[in-house]
RNA sequence: GCGCCCGUAGCUCAGUCGGAUAGAGCACCCGCCUUCUAAGCGGGCGGUCGCAGGUUCGAUUCCUGCCGGGCGCGCCA
């Protein structure tokens, strides 16, 4: 319907145009967001008023003059401006019913594949602890992005990076350790750089269970000439330095079996988590296995080949001014171990060399500085300068509402979950555009009434599948693959659910387009807003069976596409409430 | 200091490539259940789109400066 008015457009923009200038590309035509701007507007006129140099309205008058005459259209106005408005015949709109229950789960979706490939790496939380609701708002974003990017017609592959390797690893270790040294008898302090939290002590607890006494030392063999901790006068990171090279030489081949065994215990946490939260990957990519395998090594070699690197201070720098970065950045430090940056390279590196040539990463957004380094590597290693794209998502703040105050903040991704339930966590992460910050509320959440505003989509779902099992009570016959007479959706109410429903995949299309799948939430609200007035304002289950036909097929369609939008945004769609 | 993000109704936020009278939810006020779920609907109140310039037929949108907030600026990850 919007294709073949955009050939009518097309034709009567080279009647127009007639060469002098280039025809636009595009051709911006949008489904009239108010009635009296017809069924489709357009403002091309509007934006041909400058290359020809007439004044908008006089281009719009002669392109109307132009258009061939269609069957579809009805009549055509010139508004505002210099609009151009198309009212389409009776039952034009309505053709779109018939349209979406026959593409069932499936409308809205491009053919698979059709647009390329694509590879999002999002949440890739540090094995270090439990997830917070920052990891929860990159949770809910990059699951959503990737199914709209899915339906838009992009091949997806998901995958979390998990960070298993460096200091941040070897901290952990050391914080079980210590709090298991504790547990043991042994007077030690707590390290001031060392981790916090009950779920070291679990932790501590469950290695004491699988291994005993065995990792267990002396005091004073663990604490003799280390230099001092901050609250000592010294310096905590030097500490815990020093602190993380004893245990290697305390433990031998224990200390790595005590970290294999704290970074499981985190991990599997964060599995859980991210289940119970509906989101999945197709992979768990390892840094500890891009080690290992010697990609860094190889990475790092290739990097030395290509001049793109040289010593200094005993360490060796990657030139990423050269490619945008404001300073260059070290890849391996003096001491001669890896950065994080020179791991991540490899990685990066990796995911293209298995063909996936688009890369989409979510980050938090303390991460931007990153940003410019990491294009710098990958072009000075592939050539390419837009292979890696990166979605930074703002930080999340928790409102101080009373329940927060009372129950001393949930932070953690899997309290709120459990708090708030998964739809409406999932739902209030997308109801923010991810570049901007997010007041969570959790109060609001929480609550099981109708100022949740995920109710109001779900609820629009349920009422509809309601209307069903009353059709079913009543004996009344549905056959919804039977065509219904849908020229009879006439009502004001009917007219803007069709003009809302008509605007589901383009909304899809510019969610996976601009990385912003917080528009389909919005979209679904307008929807759900759509159903509910034409719920109050229309009986479906009406004598006049041809009516009831046509009311029914428009609730299914409308059903049908608030299901396709919730379980894109990862929300579930349920029949009764 | 430099870089990135942000500033829209009392609060929380949408606003696509510059386009029609700047929208929604919450809060507040007034109405609607003998009929398919009232977790709903209708009406009302509420704006110098941070400020000042510039570009344009047209600026919340683009450019510059200023004010205010967040983040980053490690041989941490």
């Amino acid at each position: 319907m919007k294709s073949q008015l955009q050939t009518l457009l097309r034709e009567a923009l080279d009647t127009v145009l007639a060469g002098a200038v280039p025809a636009p590309e595009t051709i911006n035509l949008e489904p009239a967001r108010d009635r009296k701007h017809g069924d489709f507007a357009t403002n091309v006129a509007l934006t041909l008023a400058k290359p020809l140099g007439r004044p908008p309205r006089q281009v719009a008058e002669a392109i109307v003059q132009a258009l061939p005459p269609s069957p579809l259209v009805k009549r055509v106005d010139i508004a505002g401006p210099g609009f151009i408005n198309f009212f389409l015949v009776e039952g034009a709109m309505q053709a779109l019913v018939t349209e979406i229950l026959q593409a069932g789960p499936a409308y809205g979706r491009a053919a698979p594949g059709s647009a390329g490939r694509v590879m999002v790496e999002f949440v890739s939380a540090n094995p270090t602890g439990p997830m917070h609701v920052g990891h929860g708002r990159n949770a809910a974003y990059g699951d959503a992005l990737a199914n709209v990017l899915e339906a838009s017609g992009w091949e997806v592959f998901r995958e979390y990076y998990i960070n298993d390797a460096g200091r941040q690893a070897d901290i952990l270790t050391v914080s079980v350790w210590l709090r298991y040294l504790q547990d043991g008898g042994a007077a030690l302090a707590f390290p001031e750089s060392g981790y916090p939290g009950d779920y070291i002590r679990e932790a501590a607890a469950a290695l004491r269970l699988q291994m005993g006494a065995g990792m267990q030392r002396a005091a004073a063999d663990v604490a003799h000439g280390l230099p001092a901790d901050e609250a000592a006068g010294g310096d905590k990171e030097k500490h815990m330095d020093a602190l993380i090279a004893r245990a290697r030489a305390l433990l031998g081949a224990g200390y790595e079996a005590v970290q294999r065994l704290a970074l499981e215990r985190q991990l599997a946490d964060i599995r859980a988590t991210l289940d119970a939260f509906g989101v999945r990957f197709d992979r768990w990519a390892s840094e500890r296995d891009t080690v290992d395998s010697g990609a860094v090594r190889r990475a790092v070699e290739q990097l030395r080949i290509g001049g793109h690197t040289y010593e200094q201070d005993g360490a060796l720098w990657l030139r990423t001014t050269f490619l945008g970065d404001e300073k260059d950045r070290v890849l391996i430090k003096a001491d001669g171990s890896a950065t994080y940056f020179v791991n991540d390279i490899a990685y990066h590196v990796d995911k293209l060399a298995r063909h996936w040539p688009n890369l989409l990463d979510v980050w938090g957004a303390d991460h931007h500085g990153y940003i410019a380094r990491m294009r710098a590597a990958i072009r000075a290693l592939t050539g390419r300068k837009d292979a890696l794209q990166v979605q930074l998502i703002q930080f999340v703040t928790l409102s101080s509402g009373r329940m927060g105050k009372r129950r001393g903040n949930f932070v953690t991704l899997k309290d709120l979950i459990g708090e708030a339930g998964r739809d409406a966590t999932r739902f209030f992460y997308l109801s923010r555009s991810h570049d901007q910050h997010l007041e969570f509320d959790v109060e609001l959440a929480r609550s099981q009434s109708n100022d949740n505003p995920v109710y109001y989509v779900q609820y629009a779902h349920a009422r509809i599948a309601s209307v069903f099992r009353q059709a079913a009570e009543r004996g009344l016959p549905v056959d919804l693959a039977a065509p219904a007479p849908l020229e009879r959706l006439v009502d004001p109410t009917e007219q803007a659910l069709l003009a809302v429903l008509a605007r589901y995949v383009q909304t899809l299309r510019n969610a996976a387009a601009n990385s912003t799948p917080h528009l389909l939430t919005f979209y679904l609200r307008e929807l759900a807003d759509g159903l509910h007035r034409w719920y109050n304002a229309c009986p479906f289950l009406v004598d006049d069976a041809a009516l009831r036909k046509a009311r029914l097929a428009l609730a299914a369609a409308t059903q049908q596409v608030l299901r396709n939008g919730l379980a894109l945004a990862g929300v579930s769609a349920p029949d009764k409430m």
